[in-house]
DNA sequence: CTCCTAGGTCGAAGCGCTTCGACTTCTCTC
DNA sequence: GAGAGAAGTCGAAGCGCTTCGACCTAGGAG
């Protein structure tokens, strides 16, 4: 590989000068950039990463912290990798993927060896123990969710008290007195996976303000646990009439059993779903739904780094609002299908 | 952060040495050893990962160049970036994460950079433009997937003809005379992407060999693209009574639409999915599938790149045998379910 | 005409590591 | 009891880049 010296030796200047065309960093006549560009075209110069790292102090690639099992929300999991992946190159940066796994070991051996500039971790706990570790570190982290203490750490993440809110608000507003919730795997809550719980929050407020009856519980993200699940709905909240579904994966199935039990979405049952948007509209019934937008978020986060990374202080966190799209899983109770 | 001087200095040996602990390239007396341990640990040292690539000449760092696209195939791929990593990381690599839309350029870039010391490649295309510019690269390469020309360079994948084929010998044997195939979406024939072509050559040999009627037709991942893909199935082949389908996202769907159009899976129809195991079982019905190995296919990949980066040459392509599990969605054509 | 400043370029000093050669002890072997 | 070889350690030379200070040349201000 052709080295700075080799660039510099065929352009006749010497390797600083290559280096500042590089970075701009310092004036360079027209006539030396454009010899200088001319020899790194026709050698086909790149500079080594290593070494770049090593004196600039940097190196342009980001770690992603992502929860690599194999849960429900793979889709959603997937939007938000290859959202921050497109936005970090946007800003010609690269990304080092991490599983969750190995938990904050991974963050602090990343971020010890000065293999990354930045972090960005996802599927935050309510009390993640990876918080301390990501204050203690020098890089700049950015959380792709909520914990109960940032401490510091810059947030981002869809507002999922509001979104549960919003859900149940829809449907009382659409005349619904009892409403069920299937929420994501059991596995979630355990974990104190933040989402989950301020999901659960907002909803159990909007039931509250708005005087409903309700049931919520988790759902495998299985047919047989969509199943299960709803038969304990049913059980404790006889006459519901309306369902929550944040859970992706449950969705497919629900819709399956209530068709098969006869039931009818949106005459019988109104349905909202919390998912991205595609999911929403890929199923047997267009769902009215609360949209994940996991682009947003990565690109996002992606931008919060960024500017971290360029000296701004500061550590806001965003909730981004919830959007309600209404399509057509939701009816007035009691009355046919209306119109979205 | 502390440097391997500090070290050093701390333990009253010369840097050298604290290098030849941590490398183990040269004998040190357990003495020496213990001391430089201790400091490591109580400086809390951790090697610089820029300085190591510029002076060691490797990185300890793959890259992966996934298909982030929103495709359908989500979980397959969210299997092999999984196990890609989580093998990687069992050789202390990492793994870089690239988008399959940056195509060649990316590669050429973490490669010339000399950011990674090896790629994997996936969703390879029957004539896929990358494999010339990684051929001219000088890092080892191992393909997920198998282009028509592989040129010197290490493949893995499901042998998808295989696959093809024993899912319809499994429906002939039972007595299947007409079967349809439910493909991936149009765009990934239109690609060109080799697992598609291939699975259908398997299905096409086996339809012939055994004597089978047969249609088949690319599908949308939504509930839409199958019901207009069996719609389709069903006008061609009208007394179809086997269904292989190739296509994970299509699944749920096709498992309503034929309930709720009065055909019962197994004994109306039989149906062989092309999946992983996880997601055959998830559904209302335990599917016989032909099993897609993500997680065996990310981890064998990993392998074969350890073993070239040992030093190991040779471009072995390597396709797995596929295995059919049986299950609840065949029967005996003509009969009731039967007992896999 | 001198002085200052800005533009443009260079040389050299690192950045933190690996590795090569050399050196010093020991421990065998004959 | 001398020589060979292994074990254990050190010093120094890079690896390829960035950046600091210095230098030179003009052009404008006074």
């Amino acid at each position: 590989m052709a080295t700075i010296a080799d660039v510099a030796a065929a352009a006749g200047v010497s390797t600083s000068t290559v280096s500042y065309v590089l970075s701009g960093r310092r004036p360079i006549s027209p006539a030396t950039r454009a010899r200088v560009e001319a020899s790194i075209a026709e050698l086909g110069y790149r500079p080594h990463a290593g070494a770049r790292a090593l004196a600039g102090r940097h190196t342009n690639v980001l770690a992603l912290a992502a929860p690599l099992r194999s849960d429900i929300n793979v889709p959603v999991i997937m939007q938000f990798v290859t959202s921050v992946v497109t936005a970090a190159r946007s800003y010609d940066h690269d990304v080092l993927l991490l599983t969750n796994d190995e938990g904050s070991a991974g963050l602090e051996r990343v971020a010890g060896s000065a293999m990354v500039d930045a972090l960005i971790v996802m599927d935050i706990e309510s009390d993640d123990a990876r918080i301390p570790v990501l204050r203690r570190l020098r890089q700049p982290a950015v959380l792709i969710g909520l914990p109960n203490r940032p401490g510091g750490i810059s947030c981002v993440d869809l507002d999922f008290a509001a979104a549960g809110y919003t859900a149940v608000a829809h449907l009382a507003e659409h005349g619904h007195r009892a409403v069920g919730l299937i929420g994501p795997p059991p596995a979630v809550y355990e974990r104190g996976t933040s989402y989950a719980t301020r999901f659960l929050a907002g909803f159990v407020d909007a039931v509250e303000e708005y005087g409903l009856a309700s049931a919520s519980h988790p759902s495998e993200p299985t047919f047989e646990g969509a199943l299960a699940c709803l038969n304990r709905i049913d059980d404790e909240l006889p006459g519901v009439s309306a369902l929550v579904v944040h859970n992706e994966a449950a969705l497919s199935p629900l819709l399956g059993i209530l068709r098969s039990s006869g039931r009818r979405v949106p005459e019988d049952v109104s349905v909202v779903a919390i998912c991205p948007e595609d999911v929403a509209l890929g199923l047997p019934i267009r769902m009215t739904s609360v949209d994940i937008p996991g682009h947003q978020l990565g690109a996002l986060a992606v931008e919060r780094v960024m500017s971290l990374l360029r000296g701004e202080r500061g550590a806001e966190t965003r909730l981004l609002a919830p959007s309600l799209a209404e399509r057509d899983s939701c009816a007035d109770a009691g009355t046919g299908p209306r119109a979205g």
